[in-house]
RNA sequence: GCCCCUGUGGCGGAAUUGGUAGACGCGCCAGACUCAAAAUCUGGUGGCCGCAAGGCCGUGCUGGUUCGAUUCCGGCCAGGGGCACCA
């Protein structure tokens, strides 16, 4: 079949894209009224930092969330998807630092240049909802819920350690520590011990917990990230007494915490942390302990440090009895290993059922005694060396506990200890302790929320009056000194006492900016409510987000923190829900193989030509003509040069070409390796589909549906139906990589169907064509919008296909009359055998006897057995 | 150390969840068009034997369950991720 000339041009991506991004902006088909009455979808992705400009990963993760948004509109939802910026954080200050620029002014020309390139990408975003963390119309808000927790009563202010950086002056994250060195400054960081502002989040340790199991939608993986974050343990508070002749002061018990109140017969020593109000005690007395906390404190920030370090203590003299036997006395030591905000800061040792206590009973002589002995031991040859047993068995060495199992021992210690009372309080009680832990949230930080705090020498810490916020940043600051420029403005911090109306100063810490987006999907819901954090109605419309997407590197932090601060907003009357994310999907990261000079240094993808001959692929510089080693495949990062910059591609091949071949090829949440030649190929399909949609514009078609449709017409109908039934099924389950290859396939059916007709075409194949290339269109619409509405133009179309509903499904054309089964003799495919679509098992047996190649594969037995699966298979067991 | 995931052609991956292994794409090979190139189109492409028809082998390794296993179960090997002195 011929084609005019003129339709034989290529698409231009460069022209077109622009041109359908005007229009759709024009009819404004992308804002969302919150008066819709349609059924609600709000697909959410992470927002971004802005860090200046988008790269792959937000090209990636954005993509998917248009397609699906797309596919909701045209499904008939009122969707919202809207976008935002992560704005406030450290980056900002540093450039500010290096550059002489303010962090606002850097911030916002960051936004302008990444907001330009997300509306390259074509995104249908609801651009009008657009939000910054680190204005004060959103901060303001954000204020006012820090005090309305405050009121409720989960906000805190407490003492604890954090690591402090003394030449940047400046609290430092754990994730800022390299090597026990501030990751800017490379000074040695100390711990230090400071008042800071915490959200209970640990009020919420058991709910957040077990609410996982309801998150149906959520990756499995992270669920489970989450579950060991909390960490659980359920256990058993006990309380020892101290030989009074060997207390300081006035202490007379020490209270432990142990999940493993089975092995009490096998203690050899009690474990103080060097943090432990008792072991100060003992070091009042003894100036060689006092030098051993000492030292305990110096260390344990680095990482490094934690995971080689030796296992240290210190006898503190004190001695304690056990608990089933006064007589039995304990050494109460100070050890290194033992933290003060776990449990009680205090254990028994259980060296032959636990490793670290077995490394330390080994290096201080204390000896072990194994109480478990795991089943068909033999009990002379039962020895603990090196390696502690945590294994399962049974009780022995351990007077009334001999003979039972680990959990008959747990129970029945628990309940001779919790009957037994010392002083009007039971011996021990049964105690769930959880890993999770409050969350500091005050940072010595000039780019992020101010904490509307207030303190007065008379009156002390009071919040900022709800008529004086927002507590805006002054813009009037410096930066060529270290620490906190808050700390050191000159005016800003001085206030009047809001209740005494004498000299008082404010909070000068900020907010983590993990507090910004953990309530930022809420604030979307109505983002113009002047005199609120949220309205009310539009929250309860609109939340849960039905599918939220973004790094797995989130898993817990991020989300975690938006689980309970949406818990929080429920309290304080913000929101009516616990779970914001009903679902949640994690996608993979992009990868590029690297490039090496012959110098070390790394090479740019863009700087790269490669070569194939064959299989070997060769690599060199397209300057100089170098050879480059083709290294592994690895994260885009700036340190190995590997990007690729999503503006190069938008520039060379367009918007569709980099958002189809991100969807192909790599399952969603898998890694997707970025290739010059994958590209090609996306660039190269996008160019056939504009071919193929000239063609079936060409083809004259009737305006009546015909009444009959001949074979090759109702083959076209059934590809075309098929592969709506399949894309459809697969957008839904974001299984991207499957829609493009249904996609493909049903391209490669038209195509063929088109270049097989032979003389004229029948009005009915015409007709068939005409409605395959209509569905054609809308079915990659999600995915390469631009294109789609070229070709639906092109088709004849005078509505933007971004507006048109999704096909309607017939679903008589998925049936077909007669099928193929595939027929196995013992289990390996011999032949296939066609027969009507209702045949019986009994008509499919003997179609299959029939068979020549299931007579030779017989070699003349008869079958002992015939098994047909209907619609499936059959297999011919001789 | 504890917990979890993954392993299929040269490569990315598919397989209706126990029923034809390798869809679709990339790459490669051959051909058509062209003075040539680009672009495009056609055919081939897991391995081995065979002119062919066809046969044998094949989803990390190794056992098992089953008429039938990439899929389920046991053991091992390899790679990746999370937590990490949490008592």
């Amino acid at each position: 079949m011929t084609t005019d000339s003129t339709k034989n041009e290529r698409y231009n991506a460069r022209e077109a894209e622009p041109r359908w991004q005007k229009a759709w902006d024009e009819r404004g088909i992308f804002a969302t009224k919150n008066d819709d009455p349609r059924p609600k979808y709000y697909v959410l992705e992470m927002f971004p930092y802005p860090s200046g400009r988008i790269h792959m990963g937000h090209v990636r993760n954005y993509t998917m969330g248009d397609v699906v948004a797309r596919y909701k509109r045209a499904m008939g939802h009122a969707v919202l998807h809207p976008m935002g910026w992560d704005a406030f954080g450290m980056p900002a200050e540093n450039a500010a630092m290096d550059r002489k620029v303010h962090p606002k002014a850097w911030t916002y020309e960051n936004i302008a240049t990444m907001k330009a390139q997300l509306k390259s990408m074509g995104l249908s975003l609801d651009w009008a909802r657009e939000i910054a963390t680190c204005d004060p119309a959103y901060y303001k808000h954000q204020q006012k819920m820090f005090l309305d927790f405050l009121n409720a009563g989960l906000v805190e202010r407490k003492q604890s350690k954090v690591n402090w950086d003394p030449v940047d002056q400046t609290v430092l994250a754990n994730e800022q520590v390299i090597d026990g060195r501030g990751w800017r400054s490379g000074a040695v960081v100390e711990q230090r011990e400071l008042t800071q502002w915490f959200f209970r989040i640990s009020d919420y340790s058991e709910d957040l917990l077990n609410a996982l199991d309801t998150l149906d939608r959520w990756p499995e993986k992270v669920r489970l990230m989450q579950k060991n974050w909390i960490g659980r343990s359920e256990g058993l508070l006990i309380r020892f007494m101290l030989d009074p002749q060997t207390v300081p002061d006035k202490e007379s018990e020490l209270e432990i915490f142990t999940t493993r109140p089975d092995t009490l017969f096998g203690a050899k020593f009690m474990g103080l942390s060097p943090d432990h109000p008792l072991a100060a005690a003992a070091a009042r007395k003894n100036p060689k302990l006092a030098a051993f906390i000492e030292e305990c404190h110096r260390k344990g920030t680095a990482q490094a440090e934690i995971d080689t370090a030796e296992k240290m203590g210190f006898d503190t003299g004190i001695r304690a009895m056990h608990p089933f036997d006064p007589g039995w006395k304990l050494p109460v030591y100070v050890a290194n290993f033992i933290l003060m905000d776990y449990g009680t800061g205090a254990i028994f040792g259980c060296p032959a059922h636990d490793q670290r206590d077995l490394d330390f009973v080994n290096k201080y002589g204390l000896g072990n005694t194994p109480v478990v002995c795991p089943e068909g031991q033999d009990l002379k040859t039962f020895v603990i060396t090196n390696t502690a047993y945590d294994g399962d068995g049974r009780m022995i060495n351990s007077r009334f506990l001999d003979g039972m199992s680990i959990e008959q021992a747990k129970e029945e210690v628990a309940k001779r200890l919790e009957t037994e009372t010392r002083g009007n309080r039971p011996v021990a009680q049964r105690q769930i302790n959880y890993r999770l832990r409050d969350w500091g949230i005050s940072r010595q930080r000039y780019w992020g929320c101010p904490i509307p705090i207030i303190h007065c020498a008379k009156c002390g810490v009071l919040p900022v009056p709800e008529k004086d916020l927002p507590v805006k940043l002054p813009e009037d600051v410096t930066f060529d000194k270290p620490g906190n420029p808050l700390d050191r403005h000159p005016t800003w911090k001085n206030v009047k006492c809001p209740q005494c109306g004498g000299d008082a100063r404010r909070e000068t810490d900020t907010m983590d900016t993990f507090v910004d987006s953990s309530w930022y999907f809420a604030r979307f819901t109505d983002p113009w409510i002047a005199n609120a954090p949220t309205d009310r109605k539009q929250v309860d419309k609109w939340l849960p987000v039905d599918q939220y997407i973004g790094g797995i590197e989130h898993a817990i932090l991020h989300l975690l923190y938006s689980r309970f601060f949406t818990r929080a907003m429920k309290k304080t009357g913000h929101a009516g829900l616990d779970e914001p994310f009903a679902g949640l999907f994690t996608q993979g990261m992009v990868v590029h193989e690297t490039y090496r000079k012959k110098n070390g240094e790394w090479a740019m993808p863009a700087d790269v030509k490669i070569e194939t001959s064959g299989e070997a692929r060769r690599a060199t510089l397209i300057a100089t003509g170098e050879e480059v080693e083709i290294g592994p495949i690895e994260k885009m990062s700036k340190s190995k040069r590997n990007t690729v910059d999503p503006d190069d591609i938008m520039e060379s091949y367009g918007a569709d070409t980099a958002r189809w071949f991100m969807l192909s090829d790599s399952p969603p949440e898998r890694d997707v390796i970025w290739s010059e030649e994958g590209v090609q190929g996306a660039g190269r399909f996008v160019q056939r589909l504009w071919r193929l949609v000239g063609e079936i514009a060409d083809v004259k078609a009737p305006e009546a549906r015909p009444a009959q449709f001949g074979d090759a017409a109702l083959a076209v109908r059934k590809a075309a139906h098929r592969a709506l039934a399949n894309v459809s099924d697969d957008i839904a389950r974001l299984r991207f990589n499957r829609c493009v290859a249904h996609i493909y396939e049903f391209a490669n059916a038209l195509g063929e169907a088109i270049g097989g007709i032979e003389t004229a075409v029948t009005p009915d194949l015409a007709w068939a064509l005409r409605e395959a290339g209509d569905i054609l269109v809308r079915l990659f619409h999600p995915m390469m919008p631009h294109l789609a509405e070229e070709c639906w133009a092109a088709l004849g179309h005078k509505m933007l296909v971004a507006s048109e509903p999704w096909p309607q499904l017939e679903p008589e054309l998925l049936v077909e009359n007669t099928i193929t089964l595939p027929v196995q003799v013992n289990g390996k495919k011999r032949a296939d055998v066609t027969v009507p679509r209702d045949a019986g098992k009994t008509d499919i047996e003997a179609a299959v006897l029939a068979l020549d190649a299931v007579k030779r594969a017989l070699e003349g037995k008869s079958p002992k057995k015939v098994i047909v699966v209907p619609q499936r298979i059959v297999n011919v067991v001789a």
